[in-house]
DNA sequence: CTAATTTCTACAGCGACTGTAGAAGCAAGA
DNA sequence: TCTTGCTTCTACAGTCGCTGTAGAAATTAG
């Protein structure tokens, strides 16, 4: 006979919390889950193992909506992974754009910093280079994502 | 004379959208601003810096919170700027660490990725590492900001 | 048996906006 | 003058990925 669990030790083995697997099931992540008599969730096996799929491909910072084609790409196992592989490409170069606009964010803020003599607001380069559009270049181009 | 500006021509002037500006002062960023007589806003000059202050804020990752702090702290010119400094330092300190974030997530897909050798999706190198744990050192510890 | 914990539903809130709807103002061309 | 089309106005809902709240019911531990 195959384990049964509530959705408080689904949680704990999964590492997802409880009002996130609820959250997940409303929005369509995870199927809806067999109830006992008095309404509580029961998750098998399977559900656990879907829950740690999520949570590893969330802490990946997949989106919800990447991990739903991940999830239906997975249940369809005789398909070509063309489709899977386009997905990490594609937030592969996400997350390379990212960590270039960062790197900027960073030098700017170090330069910003080390101007900074201490001594008055008026004259603070930390905040008067806020001002001065001109001394930066990393206007215009980044967007906060 | 000074100049006025429409919401419009302050958005262009700033780069920051017309919705944003009313959300900025509906948040209390921006002070409210006179009017016309039909109720249309006009800005100063002033206005148009302040936006391009916060833009140029938020384009470097400052939440709005932090900008709030800024303005406040720009707004009394006499004050020591330790204040200031400490909160690009503290930006800085998260700017590095989301990166370092990124980096682990980048060393990550790109494992996956080269050892996803095309095929099913059943024996997807892709698939398959987001189910199983083991294969990845990227968990728990971080945290999707 | 009681107290504590878990679970349930339904809804509001976070941050930083963006989008929608419907009304009114305003400038330029026919 | 009329019309067309742009801008602006308010107020509210939606985005994402949850988290927190309230109040009730079920279960478990002592």
């Amino acid at each position: 006979m195959t384990e049964e669990f509530s959705i408080g030790q689904a949680a704990k083995l999964s590492g997802v919390k409880v009002t996130t697997i609820r959250y997940y099931e409303s929005v369509g992540l995870m199927p809806e889950p067999r109830r006992v008599e008095s309404g509580r969730r029961i998750y098998g096996q399977v559900a656990v193992d879907l829950l740690g799929f999520i949570r590893h491909a969330r802490d990946l910072g997949f989106s919800v909506e990447a991990i739903r084609d991940l999830i239906d790409l997975q249940e369809s196992p005789g398909t070509d992974c063309a489709k899977a592989d386009e997905l990490a490409r594609r937030h592969l170069v996400d997350t390379q754009s990212r960590i270039e606009q960062l790197r900027v964010l960073e030098r700017e803020l170090k330069r910003m910093i080390d101007s900074c003599s201490g001594g008055e607001v008026g004259t603070c380069e930390i905040v008067t280079s806020l001002f001065d559009h001109s001394k930066c270049q990393s206007d215009h181009k980044l967007k906060i994502a």
